[in-house]
DNA sequence: TGCCATAAGTTTCATCATGAAACCAAAATC
DNA sequence: GATTTTGGTTTCATGATGAAACTTATGGCA
């Protein structure tokens, strides 16, 4: 990959959020953040990811304020990585995202990890809608650009 | 990227939506396509990507069902590039990409573009909730797992 | 009809990110 | 105190990526 455009000057916000968790192991490591893990080597173990790269990763995450590099142990040197408020603010994604998974990529009766709520039991719902409650999809809704500047 | 690891057959409906729109650009390429654009020559001149790396996305966005190549001019070799039923449900993905951009990638009165209903204009809402209409987050969810078959 | 510009790729080649594996230091465990 | 585990870093080979040149077909247009 050389040296990848940065679209931290884009104007399109999911541009700005690509580039930030757009690259392939970024997400992964957040899923397994929503799951729980926290160390290096859980991680390491859950994706198959060279540790170099999970390190580099990791690295670049605490950076952009997705995840808290604190010490596991008072005064220790190893690390937990835990998600930020920003971090978490990340769960519509990935719920989007499996929900996607769930629709065009899985057999009718293939065995799936489920998201559900703790409450009920039941999988969460995702709605996008109008202000007043309509709901939306792709065809009512436009992008209204940023006029170029000079 | 050496010989990525496919997650086709991974149990996790995210990982498997990862492994067909989490590469850097299709999820890029995809925003366009919502945008509106169809034409080789408009991704190209949109994201500044090298033509040889467009036409290999575009091909396995075909190939996985989420653009489908349709002749430009009836009988002609040059194609336009359209979103699929498929295709249309990234849309909630998109949309929780671009809050979270919004959200946290902006200054706060910095320039971006706007997601906005066409009938009233405004932006659009995202919410997840139970089946009984509570607002979830993720620390109000679980992922109960596939048992690890033998 | 013939000419030029543009569209839509493909090919070639250099470079950089990635993955694998070895290496290493600090913690934890025995 | 020795051994193992954790959490990395270093080194190196490979292959995905980007840039640019090349190719073919199409669209304009005079």
């Amino acid at each position: 990959m050389v040296a990848r455009k940065s679209l931290k000057g884009d104007h399109c916000p999911s541009a700005r959020a690509l580039d930030v968790i757009g690259d392939w192991w970024s997400l992964m490591i957040v899923r397994d953040a929503f799951d729980g893990m926290t160390r290096f080597s859980e991680f390491q173990k859950s994706l198959g990811i060279a540790r170099n790269i999970l390190a580099e990763r990791l690295r670049a995450l605490v950076e952009h304020g997705i995840l808290v590099a604190v010490p596991a142990t008072p005064g220790g040197t190893r690390q937990e990585y835990r998600l930020t408020a920003m971090g978490k603010d990340l769960f519509p994604v990935m719920v989007a995202l499996r929900q996607f998974g769930e629709r065009h990529l899985f057999a009718p009766q293939e065995p799936r990890s489920r998201l559900i709520d703790r409450a009920d039991g039941q999988p969460v719902r995702l709605d996008i809608t109008a202000q007043d409650g309509r709901a939306v999809g792709p065809d009512d809704t436009v992008i209204v650009k940023v006029p170029e500047a000079e």
